[in-house]
DNA sequence: TATTACTGTCATGAAACTGTCACAAAAAGT
DNA sequence: ACTTTTTGTGACAGTTTCATGACAGTAATA
C-alpha cells in the first residue's frame, strides 16, 4: 500500500512536477489546487503526508494547517510546507500551526523526497513500523507476520493489509468503498463485493478457537473490527 | 433513492453508452445534447452530479460549468468533465470553473463509475460524526452502535437512522411526513403509516426495563422524542 | 515450464429488512 | 353509548443484502 501524499499547490506546472517526482519514487499523489479542494480530498483516505504550498488563493497554507491540527482525525497527518521565501517569520508562523518541516522553492527532487522520507520516518514509525497487538492478535508489519494467541498464521497479501488496516482502525464502521480506498488503493477499480470475499477469507483465517468474530457485519453500512462482544439481539 | 446524473454529451453513441453504464450501476441518467438542453433539464429535479463533455456545439463545457457555479442553486452540484485530451490547459480551465474531477476519453465503465462514486462520496458529507448520549441512550454514528444503559442493541438501518434523527431532534413533534423527509429521504414515495410501523419497531427495540417510552405519540400531529415524563393531555 | 498461490468475479441460497395491509385498540366527537 | 378518526400491532410477501463455494485468470515461485 503506497503512501498517499496530498499535494496542495495552485500552480499547475509545479504541482505536476511534484506529482511526477512523487510517483517516480513510489508515492501516491493526490492533487489539490485550493484550500477548499484540499479539505475535500483529505477525507476518506487520509493522506499519509501533506505537501502544502505557502501561498494559496483564498488564504495561506497555514490556515489550512491550523484547521487540520484542530481536528482529531487529521491532527496526526504530517505537513511539509512549500515556501518560496526562507523567511524567518513564515517559519515561525508555520511551526505554530504544527508544520513538520519546510522545503524552500526551488528545490531538487532529491531534496523533496529526502525530506518526505525523513518526516514519515520520524512521524509514523508507530503507525506503520511497530507491531500491533489487539486482543491476542499480534501483527508485525516489519516481519510481516501475524499470530493469534501466539499461534502463527499466514495470510495472503491482501488479507494482511486488510487486517493491518482493521487493527489500526478498530471500533468503526467502514463501507466497502472505504475499505477499497484504504486497503486496495485509491484509484483501483474493483467491485464492492470483492471486499466481502476477502472479509470472508480473513474471517476464516482468524476464526480459530472459540473467540468471537472480530469482524462484524453492519448490514447496509459495511464492516467493523471490534474487540467487543457482538451486539446482543 | 437513486442518484440523478445529467449526461451532457453531443455524440449520441457515447451518450447512450454512458447512460447504459450508469443505469447498469443503479444511477438515473438524464440526457442532454447541447448546453441549452442541459440548462433546461437541470431545473426541477436538480441532478446529483453532471457528466459534462468538453467539446460541445455552441460553447465549451467549461462555459456551462461556470454558469452553473454562479447560480446559488446549482453551485453545489458536482461536475465531472469528460475530455478527449489530457491537455494541461483544459484541466486548468476546468478547475477554474470548479470542476470536481476529470475523466479522459476513452475511459472504462469501471473507471467512470469509480470516479462518480468518489466525487459523490466526497461531496455528500458524512453527517456528524459525533457520538450522542441522551438519558442513557448512546448512539455512535462512527462505530454505528447503539446502547441503552451500556447494553448494546441491534437496530436495522431504518431504525438506526430514525433513532439518530430523534436523538438530534428531541423534545419536538414531527409529523409523519417530516419524518419521512428526514429519515427516508426527500423524494421517496412511502405511505405515511409506514412511519408508524417503524416507530413501533424502534419502540420495541428500546423498550428495555421500566424506563419511559421515549417516543411519544402526539395524536393528530406526529411523534415526539422526549426524555421528560409523558405529559398528561 | 510447471506448479502453486493469490485475486477478483459470479451464482446461489439464506437471512435480514421493508413497506403494506387488515384488524384491534384507543381517543375524540356527537 | 355510539360513531368516527387515529394509532398500535401482528402478519406477510417482495426486495435487498450478505455469506459462501466455485472458478478462471494472473502473478509468483520452483
Amino acid at each position: 500500500m503506497n503512501r498517499q501524499i496530498l499535494v496542495v499547490e495552485d500552480e499547475a506546472p509545479i504541482r505536476e512536477m511534484i506529482t511526477f517526482v512523487l510517483e517516480q519514487n513510489g508515492f501516491n499523489a493526490i492533487e489539490a489546487e485550493t484550500i477548499e479542494q484540499a479539505q475535500a480530498k483529505i477525507k476518506e483516505p487520509y493522506p499519509d503526508l501533506i505537501l502544502l504550498d505557502w501561498m494559496l488563493p483564498g488564504g495561506t497554507g497555514v490556515k489550512l494547517a491550523k484547521s487540520l491540527k484542530q481536528n482529531e482525525y487529521t491532527r496526526s497527518i504530517p505537513i511539509i510546507m512549500l515556501t518560496a521565501r526562507a523567511d524567518e517569520d513564515d517559519k515561525v508562523k508555520g511551526f505554530d500551526a504544527g508544520i513538520d518541516d519546510y522545503v524552500t522553492k526551488p528545490f531538487s527532487p532529491k531534496e523533496l523526497i529526502a525530506r518526505i522520507k525523513a518526516v514519515i520516518r520520524r512521524v509514523a514509525p508507530t503507525a506503520l513500523e511497530e507491531a500491533i497487538e489487539f486482543h491476542g492478535i499480534k501483527l508485525d508489519p516489519v516481519a510481516h507476520r501475524v499470530s493469534i494467541n501466539d499461534e502463527n498464521l499466514d495470510l495472503g497479501p491482501t488479507e494482511f493489509r486488510l487486517l493491518h488496516f482493521f487493527l489500526t482502525h478498530t471500533e468503526r464502521v467502514y463501507s466497502r468503498e472505504q475499505l477499497l480506498d484504504n486497503v486496495w488503493g485509491t484509484n483501483v477499480y474493483v467491485e464492492d463485493r470483492t471486499v466481502d470475499v476477502h472479509i470472508r477469507r480473513l474471517r476464516k483465517a482468524i476464526s480459530g478457537q472459540g473467540h468471537e468474530d472480530f469482524i462484524q457485519t453492519v448490514r447496509g453500512s459495511g464492516y467493523r473490527f471490534s474487540g467487543k462482544i457482538k451486539d446482543r439481539v
